[in-house]
DNA sequence: CGCCTGGGTTCTGTAACTGAACTCATGTAG
DNA sequence: CTACATGAGTTCAGTTACAGAACCCAGGCG
């Protein structure tokens, strides 16, 4: 049996995690952030196996986040580039490092470190409307228009929400 | 040949990734976070098979970032937390999930929505100096104390930083 | 001619994941 | 006192996904 796909379950992380959860998907992504953009760059990068990396440029192609682009002279070398929707997804890739670099620190610090408009930044999530950080325990989550009792939120839609922030 | 271990990339991405990025492992923790907590009620929530549950909630224990309490008078009924570096995580599984919400909306609308203090709230990465909202063209990567050749970086450490933003 | 570069494809194993059935202890309804 | 339900798993068979190496092809270089 394939491993289960997540489009149709009722959460937006795990719609999510269909198109980027895959194993090295993210890490694609970072480099082609960072500027490792062709194939055989990508691959003595990160030591992927070049048939998975096949498959997953094409899947991040296919789902619109990525695009292949002729560079150079010749007709058949490529360059990956992001498009608006992969674009999206590395501040997100970059709060996510940030947290690794919280709790998971590595030997030696942090290897890579981002400025914002010239001063030092640590990705941080934040409310679209005050800007302040947002916690767990200040972060309520309210059911939207889309939600449904369906696979992500079969137990959730048959009770009300209780986080482990509010409840005993 | 088992799956590419990510603990010893030069990449905080992919340390990231080594504890919470397998299939599964971040709905697990959204359930968690939404107060569906125990075995029973994750597998009924999620359709996850009751071996790979079993799996994954000790890795996550293991790994620091859940405790498993019991709960009730049976001394054989448990219960699972997060730890704080599991709370932690919240805010970017929120951030993720607003994105799929911007790029993979599901028919019928995002499912479910957050509130902060009372309004509104789409968690957005912003910048920890200037709270502002970060871009991929705002943010800027430097290398850190930890940078270094290895896989993550064997490409990247052999010339300039240059992003996707900034060149061509 | 032989080798290098870039971008793949093909192949062979092993590990990961699915799904169903099973265990075991306790509690409860008939 | 038998039957069934609950909670928390374990065991097992079958199928994918992934790793790693080898190979292919076109063009350029020495």
């Amino acid at each position: 049996m394939p491993r289960t796909d997540y489009s149709d379950f009722a959460c937006s992380v795990a719609r999510s995690l269909e198109v980027m959860g895959q194993w090295w998907t993210p890490l694609i992504l970072r480099d082609l952030y960072l500027g490792v953009d062709t194939f055989d760059d990508l691959v003595a990068d990160l030591g992927i196996s070049r048939s998975l990396l096949t498959r997953r440029l094409g899947d991040l192609v296919a789902d619109g986040l990525v695009r292949r682009e002729v560079y150079g002279e010749r007709d058949d070398r490529y360059r990956y580039l992001l498009e608006p929707s992969g674009r999206d997804l590395i501040p997100v890739l970059a709060a996510l490092a940030a947290w690794g670099d919280r709790w998971q620190t590595p030997a030696g610090g942090a290897p890579l470190l981002f400025e914002h408009e010239g001063h030092e930044c640590v990705p941080t999530v934040g409310c679209s409307t005050c800007s302040q950080p947002v916690t767990v325990e200040t972060l309520v989550p309210v059911p939207g228009p889309g939600a449904r009792a369906a696979r992500g939120t079969a137990v959730v839609a048959a009770r009300p929400l209780r986080t482990q922030s509010t409840e005993g």
